[in-house]
DNA sequence: GCAGCCGTTGCACATTTGTGCAAAGCCAAA
DNA sequence: TTTGGCTTTGCACAAATGTGCAACGGCTGC
């Protein structure tokens, strides 16, 4: 008879088992589906479990299975709007099917992407999702040839391997061109930040070529960090000069919200008639009456939904790796003049 | 020897003891703190782990120890700033003492609590911190008596076994109420929401008890869930009577910002001259030039501190259980006229 | 050269669970 | 009653790791 302190330490299914008077086996089968037990032997044993205390250990259970249930989320900035509602909708979408999600926080440190890919390693996760950062092809490499599925969301580099979830920033950037010149505007200037991802490089560029191929030019003015603090301070140093733009195309919305705020408290400028705005993600705040900004929907629950069919081994057509690209659509509000 | 095809499954260490040429156990050692081991065998183990691609399988490690290294972090909402940020604080912090944060997100059915706290014991879960929710005693009490801490953050309830830690909203609110009532404001609102979370309820009853020991009435509106569009709401709600409110403690600042944008935009008011409003939690739209929304600020490092310190076994001096309430101390800005 | 000591190594067992296989039990039909 | 078939059950092994114990090797001092 093993020993039964309630006090100290997990319940196993072997105590389940002495309690009910039945083998291990049983206790087992009752909590696998599918298996063989029989009625009266089920009852006892979840009555001896419940009373117990005694819930499956999923970590041995992952020792025989591959599967371990576990998804790791590995990103930065997880209190930004942005991120912080990604990581909601995937949260909530793993947990409908039965996965678990591990969340790594690469704030701080640089290499610590590193440590979290080995975490990943290390608990046996059954896929890795990277929100942010740029992780080692080495350790990409790790992990696929361990069975893992890597995902890769707004990286365009690390082409093969992974499975890639990007966003159209490109044609969204063009579209917030030709919405601003439409509009009007002829002195745009594009406020990004000093971050350099991916994502926010593909909208400058492409920002900037659509200008160029207007026969426009633009001024790029990186202030500091993604966030509202660099997009006020860019509005400080963009409008103080003689020759004030007519239009921004901010990068990101909390961009947006800061410059928009230093155009009218700081220069008592109205928006839209003297300056036009165009921001991108359309974060809550984008739409609060204070800002009421036109922006690019950021496509969050498709991309979460795509995770899911690529994880979801019971989905009947899984999606299969590779790249898949979704759109931003615009979102009109009122930063920007009409026709 | 075992078979050795790179492409499909984990490596374990009976293939990196048979490439290095020593047994398993040198290989187990090696990746053991304090264990005894050659430094030629190390050196030797440590190349071999390299060029198969090695990870010590955390799952089978935590079998034998009791500490599985997981934390789960259960709680709703957390797309919203002040979760997020709390989730940001909390998580970068496990990290930094080698534990890892496994999210529940309870957004959705009310049950999935339960579930939640099922999947805690399921993977081990060396402790479980709940953000919001009301979990249901009998399973916080089988939790307890597995060894796993509990820690509940701003629940008044479940008084014994768990570990609470707490904000004094009762003392914030009722310096609320003074801030108001020393700027010469008579006719106060209270800006809340249908939760009924007992933090905001604590908010209110308190902010309402100092306002009867002043001689004062409130109006306590609700127009929804805790969010913006609630405050908004509240908002056109309260000013467009006769006798519009003079003051509105908001028991968030999501309210409050609905709540100015609504007088604002949609009565022209001019805050603080004709409105002084009180937030709470401090986020980061609390700070935005828009807003310069006085409010109390969410300790939020020190609860996440408090946490690593129960959690760190590494600690010389561990945090014991029990209670701890924190100050919410105010932050001065500009929606309340001074003197 | 030999005894003693210390660091290193391998064996075997422990942790918790799922499952193939064979035995056993049960029910019905002949 | 016996036989056949089907369900249920227990044994034993598997999964990957940590560790106590004993053995082994090498080094040093006499």
């Amino acid at each position: 008879m093993s020993e039964l302190k309630p006090g100290r330490s997990f319940v196993s299914a072997q105590q389940v088992a002495e309690l009910a008077g039945v083998s291990r086996s049983a206790v087992s089968r009752t909590f696998t589906d599918g298996a063989s037990v029989s009625e009266t032997t089920r009852k006892k044993v979840l009555e001896a479990a419940e009373t117990l205390g005694y819930h499956v250990n999923h970590l041995a259970r992952s020792l025989i299975h591959e599967d371990s249930g576990i998804v790791c989320l590995i990103g930065a900035d997880i209190n930004t709007p942005y991120h912080s509602r990604l990581l909601d909708a995937i949260t909530r979408r793993l947990q409908a099917i039965n996965r678990v999600a591990m969340v790594i926080n690469t704030s701080g440190d640089s290499d610590s992407v590193d440590a979290a890919l080995r975490q990943t390693l290390n608990y046996r996760a059954n896929a890795t999702v990277v929100l942010s950062g740029t992780p080692p092809a080495s350790l990409i490499n790790t992990c696929i040839n361990s069975g893992q599925h890597v995902i890769l969301i707004n990286r365009d580099d690390h082409l093969d391997g992974p499975e890639n979830i990007t966003v159209d920033n490109a044609a969204a950037a063009r579209e917030a061109f030709h919405m601003l010149h439409r509009a009007g505007c002829r002195r745009i200037a594009v406020v990004s930040s000093q971050a350099g991802t991916p994502s926010l490089v593909a909208r400058e560029r492409a920002f900037e070529a659509a200008a160029g191929e207007a026969g426009l030019s633009v001024t790029i003015t990186r202030a500091g960090p993604t966030g509202y603090g660099a997009g006020f301070e860019a509005g400080r140093l963009l409008l103080s000069g003689s020759d004030r733009p007519d239009a921004a195309f901010c990068v990101t919305d909390l961009l947006a919200c800061g410059f928009m705020d230093a155009a009218r408290v700081e220069f008592g400028m109205n928006v839209p008639a003297e300056l036009c705005v165009v921001g991108f993600d359309d974060i809550e705040q984008a739409g609060w009456a204070s800002y009421q900004l036109t922006t690019f929907r950021q496509p969050i629950d498709q991309v979460a939904d795509h995770i899911t069919k690529l994880l979801d081994s019971d989905d009947p057509e899984p999606a299969q790796g590779g790249r898949v690209c979704f759109h931003a659509d615009p979102v009109w509000r009122k930063t920007v003049r009409p026709k």
